[in-house]
DNA sequence: TTACGTGCAAACGGTTTGCATGGGT
DNA sequence: ACCCATGCAAACCGTTTGCACGTAA
């Protein structure tokens, strides 16, 4: 049987999938590919770095995962979903403070809402000079 | 002679430095290293791409730009004190709609100060699915 | 004249891709 | 059996760095 409009297709369930999912289950934060790949190692479960690229890119963009960049440049995900927060940067010493504030989440729903956009997720950085490399300076 | 410890600071203005401030200036948005130089070459100004990036990461460093990363992962700029706008961007299709909000600018501000820090920028990225990728999915 | 700034090209490092094999359906 | 998923390694590409020369101070 012709199956019915070939959507780009559901992902199967294979181990390795599997194992990124839990990974990306049990970090708190955005993890890279590597530090996935990492991770998976020393647990044992042996996935190739490609496979773990390849997978986090499919994840993200069926928005599974939310994507951003590290200062580094590299492509960190998160599932989505997570009770999340921001950061405040300092962008001197890097001294790093979590943030979580509901005014944006409201903010960013209003606004996608507006622009017919739906299952919007947001990234947040605020980068400043922090008291300390202020007195400094 | 042992050297009075040099310290980095107090850049030179040079010809080159002079271009790469004019091109951010000039610029609307956030612009990669590569995009600086290719404008750069196309205005006659011949910038070596080594010095662009030195240029940018200085300035960046500095406080004088600010930095962020496009999806593609590229480092971009912006001069700093720029009108800015944020980004609501599809997921599927890659469709981009400018947002200004002044209700972020307000609650970056009351953050940072909560924290103590100072001269702070930042970047808020809404990444959703439109109206159309929506519909066709 | 003395460093810092620049240009060039090679080196780097994260990410992607080609191709042959493995495994889900 | 069919074909997507995977692994490996090479290819890619944005960015960084070493070194010799140019140039502001």
């Amino acid at each position: 049987m012709p199956d019915t409009d070939a959507r780009p297709s559901a992902l199967r369930p294979t181990r390795q999938r599997r194992a990124i999912t839990d990974a990306l289950a049990n970090a708190a934060d955005f993890q890279s590919a590597q530090e996935i790949h990492d991770t998976l190692r020393r647990t044992g479960d042996k996935v190739g770095l490609a496979t773990v690229y390849r997978t986090l890119q499919a994840m993200a963009e069926s928005g599974d995962v939310d994507v951003r960049h590290n200062p580094a440049g590299e492509a960190t995900y998160r599932r989505c979903s997570d009770s999340h927060h921001h950061h405040l940067v300092c962008r001197s010493c890097g001294r790093t403070v979590e943030i979580t504030g509901s005014a944006v989440e409201r903010w960013a729903h209003a606004v996608a809402d507006e622009h017919g956009f739906s299952e919007v997720s947001h990234t947040v950085e605020l980068v400043g000079l922090c008291a300390e490399c202020a007195r400094r300076q």
